[in-house]
This record gives C-alpha cells, sequence and structure tokens, in this order.
DNA sequence: AATGAATGAGGCTTCATTCAT
DNA sequence: TATGAATGAAGCCTCATTCAT
C-alpha cells in the first residue's frame, strides 16, 4: 500500500470513530482523545490530519451530509409527490438518527461560519423539496403559499423534534413515534 | 430585616449577573467565577446562593420563564383571536431575544431533568394558545386540526428560528425580520 | 431560664451534634457548617463557643472519654481480676462503637498537642488496668511480664482492630465478632 | 526506546517526589500540585500518568510494599527462628519508617477498596509469618496458640506504635527506641 | 507521516473562619 | 450572645493542542 493510501485509511479511521463518539456523546462532550484511541491512532496523528477538533466536526458532517444529501437527492427522483418525498425525507433521518439528533442539538452552539457550510451543503435537499412544492402548487394539488415558509416550518419542526427528542420520545425512535403525524400534519396544511 | 435584605440583594446581583453571561456567551461557555466577578461578590458567593451552576441556571430561567409566562398569560386576556396571541407572545419573545435564544440553542444540550423543568414552566403558556385555538375552531374561524400538532409547529419553528438565528437574521433582530411571515404563515395554514 | 443557662444549652446542643457527626463521617470528613445545622443554631455561633473546629473536637471528645473513663473506672471496682476488667472495657467499648472507632482513626492524624490530651485523659483507665495487673502477677494468676508493655499489646492490637474495623468485621460489630478472641488470646499471653 | 525511556521518567519523577511528600505531610494534606511542582512537570501530568490522587497513592504504596515484601521474603529466608524474623521484620520498617508511620495512619481512612488492596500486598509477609509461627510451634519452642490472632497482635501493637508513634517516641525512631522491647515482649509471651 | 508525552490554563466546588448586624 | 452572609484560598481534575522524536 502507498503512503499516500495509508493516509488516507488512517484519516478515514479517524474519521469514522469521530463519527460514532459524535454521535453517542455529542460533540461538545467527547474528547479528542478518545477518538484517537477509538481510531487506533495516536492522540497527535488526529491534528495532523484536521487541525483542530473543529475542523473534524466539520469534514465529519461534510462528508455525511453529502452522502445523506445525494441518497435522498436519488431517492427523491421517484418521488411521485410531497407526501413521498416527506416519507423518503424521515426514512433517511431515521436511519441516521444519532448523527441528526447531533446536529440539531449542537449545531447552534457552533460558529456561525460552520453553520453556513451545514447550511450549505443540505441546500441541495432543501431544493429538491422547493421544486416538489413548487410542481405540486402548479397542478393544484396543494394551496398557494410561500415555498420558503413552507420548507422552514418543516424543518424547523422537525429540527425541535430532533434536538428535543429526550422530552417528546424519551429513549424511543422520534421518526417511528411522530413521523407519520408530522407528514400528515404538514401535508394537512397545505391542503386547499 | 436588613440582613435579609441584603442577602437579597447579592442574591440578585448574582442572578442578574448570570443572566447577562448567560445571555452574552451562553451557559456552556461562561464560567462562575466571572459570574461572580460581574456580581461584585466572591466566588464562593454564588455558591452559597446557589449550589451549582447548573441549579444557578435553573433559577435563572425559572424566574425569567415565571415572569415572561405570566407576563404573557396577562396579556393574553386581552387577546380576541389566535393572531393577536402570536403577535404578543412573538413581543414578548423579541423582548428577551437574547434570553430565548439562549435556552432554544442550550435547552437540548442540558440535562433531561433541568428540561423537563423547564417545559413544565411553559406548559402554561402553552394551554392558552391550546384554548385560543379550541375557540377558534369552535368559531369556526379555523380548520379542525390537532391542537397539539399546531402548537409544536409553531413553537417549534420559532425555536428553529431562535436557535438559528444567525443564519436566518445576522446580528438583526429575528423577531423584526421574521415575525411577520411566521404569524402570517401560520395562520393561513390554519386557515378553512 | 438565665443568659449562662442558655448559652451553655447551646453549647450543649452544638457539642451533642457534633458528637454524632463526628461518629458518623469522622473528623475529617464533617463540616461545620453541618454540625452548626444539626445543632440547630447559626454556623458562627460554633466558632463563638469553640474556637476552631479542632477545639470542637477536644471538647467533644474530652467530654466523652472522660464520662467513659469515669463509667468505667467505677464499674471496674467490682472487677474481681483481669479478665472481668477486660471484659467490662470491651463492653464500654462496644457501647461507644462508632466514637472509639473514629478515635482510633483519626487520632493519629491530629496535631500532637491534643493526641497528648487524649492520652491524658486515657491515662485514668491505663492505670486502673496496671493495677490489677500488677494484683494478678503478685497473686500468681499470670506470668511476670512488663506491665506497660502488656498495656500496649492489649491497646495496641484493639485499636487495630476498631481502626481497621472495615476489613476485620465489614458493617459488623467487631466488639461482638473478635471481643471474646482476643480477650482470651491475651489472657492465654499472660498466664504462666 | 528513548521516549518511553523519558515516559518512564517522568513517571518515576512523579512516584518519587509523591513518596516524599506522602511521607512528609501524610496522603491527606498533601496536595498534587506541590507533587508535581517538586517532580518538575505540570501539574496536568501527574493526571496523564495516575488518573487521580487516589490511583498515585496507590501505585506509590503498591511499588514500595511489594518491594519491601519481596525483600523482606528474601531475608526471611535465612531466619531460623521467630526472633530472628522479627528482627529482620522490624529492621525493613525502620528503614522505610515514615512510609510505614504514614500507612499506619492512613490506611483506616482510605476508601476500603483500597485497603483490602493493602491488605493484599501484604498477607505475602503475614504468610511467612504464619509459616514461621507453626514451624516453633511443631517444635516445641513455642506455645500451640492460634497463629492468626499470634499475628495480629504482633501487627496490631506493631501499628499502634508507629501511627501514635509521635507519642512513643518524638521525633526519635520508634524503632530504635522499643523495638526489642516488642520483640522481646512478644517472644516472652509466646514462650511455654 | 506518525507518535504520544507533556503542557498549563481553565473549570467547578468546598469549607473553616470572620464580622457586621 | 447569637446570627448567617460573605469570604477566598485551596483542591482535584480535564483537555485541545504542541513538539521533540
Amino acid at each position: 500500500m502507498s503512503r499516500k493510501e495509508q493516509k488516507e485509511k488512517t484519516r478515514r479511521r479517524i474519521l469514522s470513530s469521530a463519527f460514532e463518539l459524535f454521535k453517542e456523546q455529542g460533540y461538545l462532550k467527547c474528547n479528542t482523545a478518545d477518538i484517537a484511541l477509538r481510531a487506533g491512532t495516536a492522540h497527535g496523528t488526529l491534528f495532523l490530519h484536521f487541525g483542530t477538533k473543529e475542523q473534524l466536526l466539520f469534514e465529519c458532517i461534510e462528508e455525511r451530509l453529502i452522502d445523506i444529501s445525494n441518497r435522498l437527492s436519488h431517492a427523491a427522483r421517484d418521488a411521485e409527490n410531497l407526501e413521498s418525498m416527506l416519507r423518503i425525507y424521515l426514512h433517511h433521518i431515521g436511519n441516521e438518527l444519532e448523527f441528526e439528533t447531533m446536529i440539531a442539538r449542537e449545531m447552534p452552539l457552533l460558529p456561525v461560519s460552520l453553520q453556513r457550510k451545514i447550511m450549505a451543503i443540505r441546500s441541495g435537499i432543501a431544493a429538491d423539496f422547493y421544486q416538489v412544492l413548487e410542481w405540486e402548487m402548479e397542478n393544484g394539488t396543494i394551496r398557494h403559499v410561500d415555498p420558503a415558509m413552507a420548507l422552514n416550518f418543516w424543518f424547523g419542526t422537525l429540527n425541535y423534534y430532533l434536538a428535543n427528542q429526550a422530552l417528546f420520545a424519551g429513549d424511543g425512535n422520534i421518526i417511528e413515534t411522530s413521523g407519520n403525524q408530522l407528514i400528515s400534519y404538514f401535508i394537512q396544511s397545505l391542503r386547499r
């Protein structure tokens, strides 16, 4: 294996152990030494690859978000309408529940620059939704509303549920518990 | 009596300097020594009055929330309809913007027990909204919806705006910037 | 009730709550605020009466030791021989087990001056033993030994059992568990 | 290899400065910052190597006890009888007088789990004594006694002397002052 | 490129004692 | 005489980051 490959492998190990610990304990509460430990590398190596803990978080998030984003966009092509799109979206959130929960909880405490980067990555998903919304509006299947506001209500409420999951669902899976309600209420609020 | 007053005064100084620093820096990032310093007391005095940093936060929150809650409930009596109630609510949030922002941001990271206490205090406000919603539904001025879900969308979205204020409004006042939009979208979504 | 009586009453309340807490938690681990709290007096009052925590300990010990010492000396008059005397002694220790345990554990960490005071009070008990030992030696019921050394073995071993009670008896009562063994071994070692 | 050596060196510096301070001031009264200072390392380094103050104490004790234990066991092989064994033992105690004094004084105040560990390490020494005692009993050179009790009297009394050394010997060396007396009394008490 | 020992500032909390009332 | 609020030094421990190897 070449030097470059070796390096990449180390990088990936750190990234994935960071991902695990961020999910398990949250970004603020987990520490870099444990991340390196679980990655099987030296503590210092982590900083060699990522410079700071924050940068590690960003790259961790970036990768995952882009991945989720892509898978979601891909799945969204099959969505015939808003409802199936919402369903697909919640399904993906449910699959990455711990990760999405962490982001919902900790993003507001991160530096704004980082928040912006996260939002930028997510804008693709928003665009997909946007399109479906407009399409349904044109078809007359939903009311004419400001699509941006509609999405803020959707993402906002979902975020709220994720961030405060402990209150809404205890240890349960908030998507399983409340996903259908969220979808049906949201759809209903857009009906004519 | 003077002794008691003196103590109460100290308590209030700590409470209000904590309140300021929590708002300025957030609960997690500010430290107890600075709070005591700004309050003009010894560091130890803070723990004499509040025991732990967390308890200080709770009492800080409790007082404010109860106050806001009361003022809001009082104002809500004059509300003839949902819209004026939402307006009153946002007005109060706007008055305590930094504080509400801090809560929106940091609550998900606090111990669940503390989260519950906060929710318990806020339940009074929710009840007021609940009543107005049901009243309007009976009157036929809004559609028949699950009022609990409606409120979750309202509070959820608002929370989302507050927590991620930096993205939505930069340094501006998110209530001034987006308050009307939020209200009108929410009302609209409830229209028949 | 006169001023003086009132003062004495306060003093006694502090003394007895200190006694309780010293037994329950040990001198080093318990704190003066709790003592005052349990005594139902102000924290400052404690220092008015005793000056320092250490002085409080001393007066607390002094009173009890003198009391125990007296009762013991009194009981010792009825002792016909060494064995009954040892038995009486262990009985008294057993009655004040927590207190004696605390002294055994914490005395070596106290200022030497305080240690000396404690020893001085206890010297009366030692003298009683001394007498019985010599008497039995004269009678020929036990061997001729250095009575001072014999007593050191007795008190030393007993102290060792008390101080390390957790290891020897867990939560049980070390006197009940091992008292008879101690006596019989000690007696046996003095037989001709 | 140099890295490992360097680390070991630091570890040893901390260990030995801790050892010194524990002896000089006692475990409870000395503080970790001073230990690090004397070791010439940063305060945090201490916790890197030992985790907690208590663990530092344990490792400090463990090392010494095992060392003393080994040297003692080794020397015990040459002991032809109980007396020479006691002499060897006291000699070793005398060499580590401050350390043994600290243990005698502070062990009863340590967490029971730690006490047990200490006892476990010491059990080897006790076993050596046990053997000699039984051997002498078989040979008829000493009386038939419960060897466990005999050892408790020996170790108990010795502990008592060590813990309360200040009273028995002032600043002098208690082993030099009283060692012979202890041995001869103990031996005598086992004679037929 | 990787290591991992070392750093040291920073954080929360405790508590015997004082002193103004 | 009694109060009890206030003090502030002291204590243990954490952790992102650096740098010599």
